[in-house]
RNA sequence: GGGUCGCUAGCUCAGCGGUAGAGCACUCGGCUUUUAACCGAUUGGUCCUGAGUUCGAAUCUCAGGCGACCCA
């Protein structure tokens, strides 16, 4: 099993017997391979072209025969070839008669080497480096998985990030794109004049969202402390401080399960301005994509999973209660009490579970249930009921429901948007109203806050908040199906295995290591 | 939480009750225009773990582990 391993170490001891460690202090690259094959794209098949450059990357794939040798040297910008002649090789580097033989018989795939050379466009169209130099930067002891199936092992690719995004262009394309979203968001806000502050991760008291925690402890001081669920409640301090326009753009925990949509951490944004409502973070939202999508996808109109999407805005806008109907013909500004409404679902065949307990959560599950998933296009969901949004401002004419919206696209919550509730009375009844259920065992359910409560007495200005998830963003700017591919190590059960390799250790115990033999 | 599927060489996979297999990779030999190089010869295994059925288990049964997908 490890006498792959082993060659390569016995490789590694002789290149340090021949003064070169496996191990290289630097190099320094003249070039980037993807700068070369654009700034040389003119060169014609069987020429050569007398630039001196220097390239350093990892070793992709091997093809020796004979006097001759093409290799595949991959940095972070993609491939070049390398065109090592023996003879050229013996002229360039006299201080080593062996170069070529030592080259390729040392040099493995998976190990960082760096070249000199010139360049030269081969008989079959290759821009390659002619080299008339080389030096091992880093041995590999381990192999890259199949040159030609890649990483086809799901757990393997999430597991080891690293090999995958070695042999996987698609997932460096997404981790760059991800960078990319995540910058030119920043930029859009900054250059409006938000401010983004951080707001603690620790807190005593979790609370925005219903969601359970991840809980821990801090001990010089004795406490016990859970992981954030959400930025709000600190944001909305940071407003009534007088910041009128503050986000953060940061890591979220929530103590639930693991699907193809959810990671227990994950990344999310929120958004506060001060003197809006609702309706202008709806303008905020469609603006702020749409920059997003166009700066990562050069276009509005993009493609996820075989489906065109279109995110030029202006955005459908419709209501909970409008689309419930359409979908189920069900009313629900007709029923007067629980029961109706639930009586009216179960004739639909709707399922109804027993902590809806009143009309509004029954809307939110016929919703749940009936049209959640076909909203592929991006579609603001307007004005939820009250019972299920304790942060968000009271309806301004429609009784029984909040200023809400919530953003769907491919079926998937994307963001999420309140007109914000500032009465500090209401916001403690609505509060109150929420340990309750915790108390009967709601364990989602928010808990009341009375520092969040007293900022609120000391009086924040009208507000618009807005959150955004930017992992499911992140798919679909990058066409993901699931959240793991957006995340570069997702968190996967620890695998049982190898705790003590009796090799490894035994090395470590008897052998120097091949970099203190040269 | 429930269901379905998967786990065999470093990688990708076949084998489905009767000697553990292939391609690639590795090692050795040959080869100056290859690009999944090619030709020849080797090497390589806790068939995820444990128990059971059987003369005999990678294969069948049960339990467990890890994962993927679907459902809640």
């Amino acid at each position: 099993m490890s006498e792959l391993r082993e060659t390569r170490l016995e490789k590694a001891r002789t290149l340090a017997a021949l003064g070169q460690g496996p191990y290289a202090l630097r190099f320094e690259p003249t070039h980037r391979t993807a700068a070369l094959q654009q700034a040389h794209a003119d060169l014609p098949n069987g020429q050569e072209r007398d630039v001196a450059v220097a390239v350093a990357g990892r070793v992709m794939t091997r093809r020796v025969m004979g006097k001759l040798a093409f290799f595949t040297l991959a940095d972070e910008t993609g491939p070049i070839q390398l065109f090592i002649e023996k003879a050229t090789l013996a002229a360039s580097m006299p201080e080593d008669p062996d170069a070529f033989a030592h080259l390729t018989s040392l040099v493995d795939a998976g190990d960082l080497i760096g070249v000199r050379g010139t360049l030269r466009r081969t008989d079959r169209g290759e821009l390659s480096v002619k080299v008339t130099g080389w030096s091992m930067l880093t041995k590999a002891l381990q192999p890259l998985p199949d040159k030609w199936h890649g990483l086809a092992d799901v757990e393997k690719r999430y597991r080891q990030r690293y090999l995958d995004l070695i042999v996987s262009p698609d997932t460096r394309e997404t981790f760059r794109r991800r960078a990319l979203a995540v910058s030119a968001m920043r930029r859009w806000l900054d250059e409006r004049d938000f401010l983004e502050i951080e707001t603690p991760v620790l807190q005593s008291q979790p609370g925005g969202a219903d969601a359970r925690p991840f809980e821990t402890h801090h001990n010089a001081l004795d406490l016990p402390l859970t992981l954030r669920i959400a930025t709000e409640l600190h944001l909305k301090r940071l407003v009534v401080g007088g910041f009128e326009r503050v986000y953060e753009l940061g890591r979220i925990f929530r103590n639930e399960g693991v699907s193809t949509r959810h990671n227990p951490e994950f990344t999310s944004v929120e958004i506060y301005q001060a003197y809006a409502d609702y309706t202008d973070m709806m303008a905020l939202t469609e603006q702020l994509i749409a920059h997003v999508c166009q700066q990562v996808c050069g276009s509005t109109r993009i493609s996820y999973q075989g489906t065109e999407i279109d995110l030029t805005p202006p955005w459908r806008r419709a209501t909970m209660h409008a689309l419930v109907q359409d979908a189920t013909g069900l009313d629900f500004t007709g029923f007067s009490s629980r029961d109706e409404a639930a009586a009216a679902m179960q004739a639909k065949g709707l399922e109804v579970p027993a902590l809806a307990d009143s009309v509004g959560r029954l809307l939110v599950e016929a919703f749940e249930q009936r049209v959640e998933a076909d909203l592929i296009q991006p579609t603001f969901v307007l004005d939820y009921p009250v019972e299920n949004s304790p942060l968000a401002r009271a309806h301004r004419s429609k009784p029984g429901l909040v200023e809400r919206f919530e953003l769907f696209i491919v079926g998937r919550e994307t963001a999420n948007a309140f007109s914000e509730l500032i009465d500090p009375v209401d916001q403690r009844q609505r509060l109150e109203a929420q340990q309750e259920r915790k108390a009967a065992g709601d364990d989602e359910a928010q808990t009341v806050d009375e520092d969040f409560l007293h900022a609120l007495e000391v009086g924040m200005p009208p507000t618009g908040g807005l959150g955004i998830g930017i992992d499911r963003l992140v798919m679909l700017l990058t066409d993901s199906p699931s959240i793991r591919d957006v995340i570069a190590f997702p968190l996967l059960r620890p695998e049982a295995r190898m705790e003590s390799r009796p090799e490894a250790a035994a090395e470590s115990r008897q052998e120097p290591r091949p970099a203190a033999m040269g």
